[in-house]
DNA sequence: CAGTACGTTCGGCGGCCACCGAACAGTTCC
DNA sequence: GGAACTGTTCGGTGGCCGCCGAACGTACTG
């Protein structure tokens, strides 16, 4: 049994400031960082990254590698990941400003990976085919049918087979507003996007581009007409 | 679009006091609940419970009323407490020391509801239970099968046909660390365990426990061994 | 109309903490 | 070995914020 009120104070302070939240976020591709490239991106001094940085690992939040002079960090394992995921799908919308900013954004909303699956309207846009065409379940929760397991096996995509893990769980999505499809499945699903080119990579962020290819595959296996993905937000 | 890093480090930074968290934590129990019982719960000056319920009002997780002289807060909505619960779940354990708080906590960690449904050991058992006769779907997911829903309208219970509301997801628990049973069927499934008297609220927490005739209904209409409720914590 | 109770506002206090620069330690490269 | 680079530690500083008590406004009570 544990205490949680001053627990969770202790959580959501590890959060609540400015510079170690965007840490977390830039942290939201899976990659490792040094210390150093959080430091410019935040904008801090490398010793106030350093402090940072050792009080989200005492946290559970980061891991950390020491390799050579480099000091390594990601996020601990995806239960943190899909926590920062959430608490950002919780925040209040405030209009951004600024033309770089905005060209950033609609990207990032257009398509993105968010730690080891496809968000933005590219991750909307798949689940919701799956969802018409019966491969997934979402009137009684959020499950792979019997056909949508069908469905992966026929992209040659093997599925782990553990029980204690679910194949697939909802993301709620911060530019979206809407679940969209997370879990072991999603996460190989989206592997197989990126390594047969159906989508790459743009910028130093998260953000994917959906290609020609990408377009004609989206269409054959799930009748995702392109006009969906390339549309503007609706604001 | 927003800028979600300073937003999440606005949001976590409502829940980074511990006198806020506390009371978010005491507002699970879907009541509402005045200023001066949250300050004295606190143990805070009723001016200091003042200014932090404003700040949670303020910032979207609080929902007020104010009815003569008094000012009536809860949870802004079932997201909130979803939020809440998904938060604390993350938390370290730490241990818990004092006979008169580990008896409450033991309280709680039999059963309690969780805002809207059931949650601790009683809250597992019973999607344990569920999961293994076929009612509620795991492997690929995590949805009520067609069996699971003829289940609940042979306890005369009416689900709602909501299309956009899955009728149920799983709320990670804070004292068992895993999945049970929340959404629109598990609140109505909440309503009527207690409405039939198949538990009660014990104590002013949000500790229930379960009756005699819940243990017989429970091992009837679900095959719950009694004794799966009454044991003590593992630990 | 007092008397009591609930909540809010305000000033002030104390502590915590994010930040920086400087000094230092360890690694890599020449 | 010396130069360049990465990261850490340590004072010091400024600001933010949680807390309280006092005073006030407002609502219920007798």
């Amino acid at each position: 049994m544990t205490a949680v009120g001053p627990e969770l104070a202790a959580l959501a302070g590890l959060l609540a400031d400015e510079t170690r939240a965007a840490m977390c976020l830039a942290l939201l591709d899976k990659r490792a960082w040094t210390a150093g490239e959080l430091a410019t991106l935040c904008g801090v001094a490398r010793s106030t990254a350093s402090e940072h940085i050792s009080k989200l690992v005492q946290g559970g939040l980061l891991d950390e590698r020491r390799q050579g002079r480099h000091r390594y960090v990601r996020l601990a394992d995806d239960d943190v990941a899909s926590l920062i995921e959430t608490m950002s799908a919780h925040v209040r919308p405030a209009p951004v400003s600024g033309l770089r900013q905005h060209r950033a954004s609609a990207a990032l909303a257009r398509g993105r990976t968010c730690y080891d699956h496809l968000a933005g309207r590219l991750g909307v846009a798949i689940t919701d085919a799956m969802t018409t065409r019966g491969l997934l379940r979402r009137d009684t929760g959020f499950a792979l049918t019997d056909t949508g397991v069908d469905w992966f096996s026929e992209l040659e995509i093997s599925l782990p087979s553990s029980e204690k893990r679910p194949l697939v769980k909802p993301c709620l999505d911060w530019t979206e507003r809407r679940d969209h499809l997370a879990g072991p499945a999603a996460a190989q699903l989206c592997l197989l996007v990126l390594e047969r080119g159906w989508a790459v990579r743009i910028g130093s962020q998260r953000a994917v581009r959906v290609t020609p290819l990408g377009l004609a595959e989206l269409r054959d296996h799930l009748g995702i007409e392109p006009a969906e993905l390339n549309e503007d937000a609706p604001t």
